[in-house]
RNA sequence: CGGGGCGUAGCGCAGCCUGGUUAGCGCGCCUGCCUUGGGAGCAGGAGGUCGGAAGUUCGAAUCUUCUCGCCCCGACCA
């Protein structure tokens, strides 16, 4: 590749309309363009970059056992229709009609067709197990598209469906597609982390995402240092708390606590740390409320509390809302008495002797008890988790760090079979539905992930094997002959090698280039000016530890295939 | 959908409040000279429906209304 003859076009300032780091070099650095909100056009570099990270997936969707297909992007309405999810999806899935009048969308994902597909094709237990996947370009009608590539509309994704014929099977499928991930994203040279995941409304037993880590990232998640533990905010937990032993019960009084209503107050009026108070939070569970009991100090993960009720929306009640159901202003709420179906956060179970609001305005208890005062029926982990909790696997005390969701595996079970009646013959003739599993990954949203995971403040820092290209060699006087000569050299070998090089061949001044180099992120830099003539020495030099190196012309080449090496 | 902001040359911006010749600046781009190891210098030049429409006015980038687009925050989200 000759920069002179490319489509490169770098900027020196930041665009207006990008915010995040990676939009803003992608668009600096010549990458990407927009076309529309969330719509963008990949230039020769950007898709380079997608080039590279596509080969690695399909080599391990591949070694997996994976096949490639190709799937429309345009689908039927009725599809959606029979799988109930036309409804469902709601305004993001992009809909309209052919000319003919046929309702049809844009496929934001594609278990429906791979499921007609399968259904079609597929009648035995024979031909299974079964794992088809593709790279296609995805279409979101996302409310709030945003950060460039991180969050578009249009999109490019891997997206790999598992048909299985029983559980165990399928369970096998999301194993194999969980190693192929972590083969991925090691591959790709990120820093990532598996992290157990709600499985969401989709309803599937079991759950990963992938997240690169960045400071930038979108989703939190809790990671334990010392082992494997990883999972997101609504999933993670910790240690569970101590048994209460032997604890010596004081009477439980009523105190007037006048106007405090707040956590802070009611503690600090009554001399008392947020850990010894409980909190009795209304939420509004499918219409319905529910108390939730909740160590002051701590705060409802509202998944968590979602998937403990087998809910469909979980809400904070409005004042109003708890007015309504307790008779009393929220603040004053408590579990004595309470004429609402409970629930507690295990955490809770573990103390004694501590403050909660009265149902009665202006009046809390303190030394309340539960099992004495009050019976709480229904425990479980309701909380989020905090950087003071300890991993529920080894004890160390867990981190919390920022990430961005590049992969999503899911067991989807049965249920897009049984809408769809996809089935087959099971060995006693039986017609059985798949159990499937979809597997997915962003991959232009892994592109953005890299970078925003790995840049300074000259540009982007390629990992090698995703990069647009390994080498890029200056040519720091293109009218000079002995000095493009040698440069020619070097690129000539590279690109015999099969290595991806660029040569900047530009009539522009050393600093342009130096710049449009870090700029870009390629890993490994060949610098070839005057230096070259005086001393017959050219420069290496690493983009991501700024290391330089010179050597003579005639070991630049065996020097910089060393350093391609893994 | 709610809140906020912005649309002026390829990019970044000023001008608008307080209407008045030919709409500016920096970068980029073209030509020439000069220069060549971290975005040089000089000279000359091209490039604008001031997002669009309607209105007010003798006169609109500037005021009014409508409209389109883009960005940010929120709700939402594999």
């Amino acid at each position: 590749m000759r920069f002179r003859e490319m489509l490169i076009p770098t900027l020196r300032e930041n665009p207006a309309e990008a915010e995040v780091v990676s939009h803003k070099l992608m668009l600096r650095a010549g990458f990407i363009r927009k076309l529309s909100s969330g719509i963008y056009s990949y230039l020769p570099l950007g898709l380079a970059v997608l080039r590279k990270i596509e080969h690695i997936v399909r080599q391990e969707m591949d070694a997996a056992g994976a096949q490639e297909v190709l799937l429309p992007m345009v689908q039927p309405a009725d599809l959606w229709e029979e799988s109930g999810r036309l409804k469902k999806y709601g305004p993001e899935l992009l809909r309209f009609r052919d000319r003919h009048g046929r309702e049809s969308c844009l496929g934001p994902t594609h278990e429906e067709v791979i499921t007609d597909l399968v259904r079609n094709n597929v009648h035995s237990y024979r031909s299974l197990p079964l794992n088809l996947y593709q790279i296609q370009t995805k279409f979101r009608d996302e409310i709030r598209p945003r950060f460039g590539l991180m969050r578009g509309r249009e999109f490019i994704m891997k997206d790999a469906y598992s048909f299985d014929s029983d559980d165990e099977a399928a369970s096998a499928s999301y194993e194999k597609m969980r190693y192929a991930y972590h083969r991925i994203f090691e591959r790709c040279g990120l820093k990532f982390r598996a992290v157990e995941a709600d499985s969401g409304t989709i309803g599937g037993s079991f759950s990963h995402e992938f997240m690169v880590l960045a400071a930038t990232g979108e989703d939190t998640l809790v990671i334990c240092p010392k082992c494997s533990y990883a999972a997101n905010m609504e999933k993670a937990t910790c240690m569970p708390p101590p048994a209460l032993e032997n604890p010596a019960f004081r009477t439980m009084e009523k105190v007037s606590t006048p106007g405090k209503r707040k956590v802070a107050a009611v503690t600090e009026f009554l001399g008392i740390s947020a850990s010894q108070l409980v909190k009795t939070m209304i939420f509004m569970v499918d219409g319905r409320p529910v108390a939730v009991l909740l160590r002051g100090d701590h705060e409802v993960q509202p998944v968590k509390l979602k998937n403990f009720l087998r809910a469909d929306e979980v809400e904070l009640a409005s004042d109003q809302e708890c007015f309504d159901a307790v008779g009393v202003p929220s603040g004053y709420i408590g579990p004595v008495g309470i004429e609402l179906p409970l629930v507690a956060d295990r955490e809770v179970m573990s103390l004694s002797n501590f403050a909660i609001g009265a149902n009665e305005k202006n009046y809390h208890f303190v030394n309340a008890n539960h099992g004495r005062d009050f019976e709480i029926a229904r425990v479980a982990d309701l909380r989020v988790i905090t950087e003071n909790d300890r991993c529920p696997q080894c004890g160390a005390a867990l981190q919390l760090t920022r990430g961005i969701e590049v992969g999503h595996i899911f067991k989807l079970g049965t249920a897009y079979s049984k809408a769809l009646h996809a089935v087959f013959l099971n060995e006693e003739g039986r017609e059985t539905p798949f159990v499937m599993g979809c597997y997915g990954i962003g991959v232009s949203r892994v592109a953005a992930a890299a970078i925003e995971q790995n840049h300074d403040k000259d540009g982007m820092i390629w990992p090698l094997p995703i990069a647009p290209v390994a080498v890029i060699i200056l040519n720091l006087s293109p009218k000079d002959e002995e000095i493009s000569r040698a440069a020619e050299e070097i690129y000539q070998a590279l690109r015999c090698e099969g290595v991806d090089v660029l040569i900047d061949d530009r009539d522009e001044r050393p600093g342009s280039k130096f710049k449009d180099a870090d700029l870009l992120g390629i890993p490994l830099r060949l610098t070839i000016g005057k230096r070259f003539v005086k001393e017959g020495i050219v420069e290496i030099r690493q983009r991501q530890t700024s290391k330089t190196l010179d050597v003579p012309h005639d070991k630049a080449f065996a020097q910089l295939m060393n350093l391609l090496r893994p």
